[in-house]
DNA sequence: GTTCGAGTCGTACC
DNA sequence: ACGGGTACGACTCGAAC
């Protein structure tokens, strides 16, 4: 039987002592299909240099001979293979050992120690990975299946599932016609009575999708998307088939690894019933990790909070990344309001809001997903990793299992992961000196323009050959770099630039073609490769990479620095002043001089940097101010604000970004910043920020805008110092309430001062069953809010901020000096 | 008991 | 434990008086 198929779920499972993979996927005529296949499971064992052939071959045979025991089965080597190879970038002569079960690679590795062997290598892939790499059946992409139908009893029942066709494939091939796909997604969201994971029952469930909007319940309801069932028990069997009505490819939910899908779980455990929603009727699968993941076999069970989280926040500007914030950034939605509480406390005529709320999530979650898609594809397809890890793994796991799956092509053998003894010592080394940040004099600067590096840290790379297979003792074809030590680099390229280097050109290729045609797929190719570049300097870096170094980390952020202080250099002996600069970027006065000029430095300044690196033009600002930094007078780095010459005003670093101030002083802050901006002078800014303090000072400003939210970043007993949040969480917990890692504590202050007392003791959490709650502290929000927003602000005007909590206006004295 | 520098903590920038 | 370093600034802690 012949038929074309795109493979989007992966899973590996034994028979008779082998490892197979399962492939879920959908055929051209959308019936779903499953594809059973299998490949070599071996790993490497590079020999030291200058053996002869007669020791080559008398190692084989011992490897040969080895046999491990385990519980369930007896590990051996097939066969062996000697091979060619390179490894970090040096030839290498290496024995290829088959074994009959992946799983036994590590053990059969850990006898192979001979004195003869170099490295063990490539015994920590994970059999999946080996699978699309080997056999070339790639995630997402269509290929022509030539295989047998199996069914019933076949491997052990794997023939028992619900899909249209099954097959065990004999011959597989990426096809040479790529079609659209579009994956079936469902998304859903629960309702329960408590938040404890399997607590409470769950008392609603909706499901969103093409042309399906419903909710199941036992409660009483009437609307028409509703479902009725008996009790909960049944709601759960009516979820498992509804879900398998739809038959989707992707089950999406938003924290649903955390919260949804575990519940579901727990519920279904007390109600003595299976969730069996896999295509086999397994039911998911949770693993153990720093973060569960709940794994549905042949359904891609998503969570989108974990991919936005790692792909997509640094993106967002919204200050949580719940699905409200979230959904009303990017799609400018908010979810239906409804305040929570147990079911016995709801009212007959509150049910409907409820149901409303429930509905909304999941469309909300459906909506999201729908706009997230063509970057989850393209990550999938770039990458090469099955869907459901693309849509969990951190950004270091990305840019490794980029590596992996594309580094066949030079012939490498994989190295390995860093063991825990090894991952200790990384982290105990020194930190090393990271970027340039340019110290700004305070001052408001008419005409400023912003240059730019593109994507700086990976063109360093790629240009300065620094990576962990090119570092070298000094030799003639290398160049050095001081990062505190004196470290060498060869400048013959080597694996790891030159991949960093491909995704660049094709970042540029695909932004052409965006630019010509503005898909969504090509826009999400661009952004996957540019994340891709980005993160490649952090994965160096990072203690837990299997191609870690340090050296190379230091000396990209070394060689960035020498680069941006040339370019300032340039540009200052052009005569222009430069105002600011942060590691890749470099502010300056443009004076009278034209925009044509300005952009004939930038050519110029391009014609002289070195490999590929490139300075970009950020844009023309009509005004930008820098103030002095609280502590001390000299000007505060990475706080400024620009006005564009559309008007538009951009505010980094300032209280206004801050979450951790109350949302008056950032209100203010930022009116502020925009009077000044516009007007060149402080006049108007004056008399609003002293109306502001007036309405303070009668306490006619509403609580919710001095509600100070910050992070409770670790359980409260394992702070040292109690911060007024970690204090107000404390109360929290005492009073029962649900007091989370990771979530934002909300409070205000209270009270009066005289005493000196701790701010965290006048600390009060936001009730909302009193009304009013206008027992402010009003001296603390002037002295601690109000003045410190925009103090050092009117200081550039000369202006004393101290003057305005009397009403008078006074100057300083460089007014009259 | 007050004062002040050091340390802790959270958040933002790139 | 699941990218990096740089920087600001509020607040607490605790030694010194």
């Amino acid at each position: 039987m012949k038929i074309k198929f795109i493979p989007i779920d992966y899973d590996y499972f034994d028979c008779e002592g082998r490892n197979w993979v399962r492939i879920v996927g959908r055929m051209e005529n959308g019936k779903k299909a499953l594809i059973v296949d299998s490949c070599d499971a071996y790993f490497w064992v590079i020999l030291k240099d200058g053996l002869s052939d007669k020791k080559v071959d008398k190692v084989c045979e011992r490897i040969e001979k080895i046999s491990v025991e385990g519980k369930v089965r007896i590990g051996k080597v097939i066969r062996t293979e000697i091979a060619s190879k390179r490894f970090l970038g040096k030839d290498v002569r290496a024995v290829k050992v088959y074994v009959n079960n992946y799983k036994d690679a590590h053990d059969i590795a850990s006898q192979i120690d001979y004195d003869e062997v170099y490295k063990r290598r490539e015994y920590d892939l994970s059999f999946v990975s080996r699978y699309i790499i080997d056999k070339g059946v790639k995630p997402l992409v269509w290929c022509d299946v030539e295989g047998e139908m199996i069914s019933g009893d076949d491997f052990g029942g794997i023939g028992r599932v619900d899909v249209d066709v099954c097959l065990k494939a004999e011959k597989m091939e990426e096809s040479k016609k790529q079609i659209e796909f579009k994956p079936r997604i469902l998304a859903y969201d629960i309702e329960t009575d408590e938040f404890e994971i399997g607590k409470g029952e769950i008392v609603m469930i909706s499901l969103v999708g093409e042309d399906c909007k419903k909710v199941l319940t036992w409660k009483n309801g009437n609307k028409n998307y509703i479902k009725n069932y008996s009790d909960e028990g049944e709601m759960l069997g009516g979820f498992v088939e509804e879900v398998k009505k739809y038959d989707p490819d992707i089950l999406i939910g938003y924290f649903s690894d955390g919260f949804d899908l575990p519940y579901l779980r727990a519920r279904a455990e007390k109600n003595k019933l299976k969730l069996n929603l896999g295509v086999d009727d397994s039911q998911p699968v949770f693993s153990r990790g720093r973060m569960m993941s709940g794994k549905i076999k042949g359904i891609v069970h998503v969570d989108l909070f974990r991919f936005i989280r790692t792909a997509y926040s640094q993106y967002l500007q919204s200050e949580s990344l719940s699905l409200n914030d979230v959904a009303n950034e990017l799609l400018g939605e908010k979810k239906v309001e409804w305040k929570h509480k147990h079911s016995s406390k709801i009212k007959k005529d509150e049910w409907n809001q409820y149901f409303e709320y429930n509905l909304k999530d999941s469309e909300i979650t459906y909506r999201l997903m729908e706009k997230l898609l063509p970057d989850l594809l393209e990550f999938t397809r770039i990458i090469q990793e099955p869907l459901f890890n693309i849509s969990r793994d951190s950004i270091s796991a990305q840019v490794e299992n980029y590596i992996i799956h594309h580094i066949n092509e030079y012939d490498e053998i994989i190295e390995k992961r860093p063991y825990n003894n090894e991952i200790g010592v990384r982290r105990a080394e020194e930190k090393y000196e990271g970027a340039f940040v340019f110290q700004p004099v305070p001052g408001l600067y008419d005409h400023v323009v912003f240059f730019d590096f593109t994507s700086m840290y990976g063109s360093v790379i790629v240009s300065f050959n620094l990576s962990k297979s090119t570092l070298v003792e000094k030799e003639k074809n290398s160049f050095g770099i001081d990062i505190g030590k004196k470290v060498y680099f060869s400048k013959k390229p080597g694996f790891f630039s030159d991949m960093i280097g491909e995704m660049i050109t094709k970042r540029k290729q695909v932004k052409g073609e965006y630019n010509k045609n503005p898909d969504p797929i090509l826009r999400a190719r661009s952004n996957a490769f540019k994340l891709l570049v980005n993160a490649a300097y952090g994965y160096q870096g990072f203690f837990g990479a299997r191609y870690y170094c340090r050296e190379a980390a230091a000396s990209t952020a070394a060689f960035a620095r020498k680069e941006i202080k040339n370019v300032i250099d340039m540009i200052e002996k052009k005569g222009y002043k430069v105002v600011y600069g942060d590691t890749d970027s470099i502010c300056f006065e443009r004076d009278n001089r034209s925009k044509k000029e300005v952009l004939n430095l930038l050519k110029e300044i391009n014609e002289k940097l070195p490999g590929i690196m490139e300075l970009d033009l950020e844009g023309f600002f009509k005004r930008g101010i820098w103030v002095s930094r609280r502590n001390g007078d000299v000007g505060a780095k990475k706080k400024y604000a620009l006005i564009g010459e559309d008007g538009r005003v951009k505010i980094r670093g300032f209280e206004t970004v801050r979450r951790d101030w109350c949302g008056l002083a950032r209100e203010m802050q930022n009116k502020v910043l925009g009077l000044v901006l516009n007007e060149g002078n402080e006049k108007k800014a004056v008399d609003y920020v002293r109306g502001i303090i007036n309405k303070l000072k009668k306490r006619e400003i509403e609580i919710d805008k001095l509600i100070i939210k910050t992070q409770l970043k670790r359980p409260v007993e394992d702070y040292k110092s109690i911060n007024p949040h970690v204090s107000v969480a404390k109360k929290m917990i005492e009073k029962g309430m649900l007091v989370n890692v990771g979530m934002l504590i909300e409070y205000y202050i209270a009270g009066d001062d005289k005493k000196r007392s701790l701010v965290r003791d006048r600390a009060r959490m936001v009730d909302d069953s009193k009304e009013g709650n206008a027992d402010y502290d009003v001296q603390y929000y002037l002295r601690n809010q109000i003045l410190p927003a925009v103090e050092n602000i009117f200081e550039i005007f000369n202006v004393d901020v101290n003057s305005l909590l009397d009403g008078e206006r006074q100057k300083g004295l460089g007014e009259f000096s």
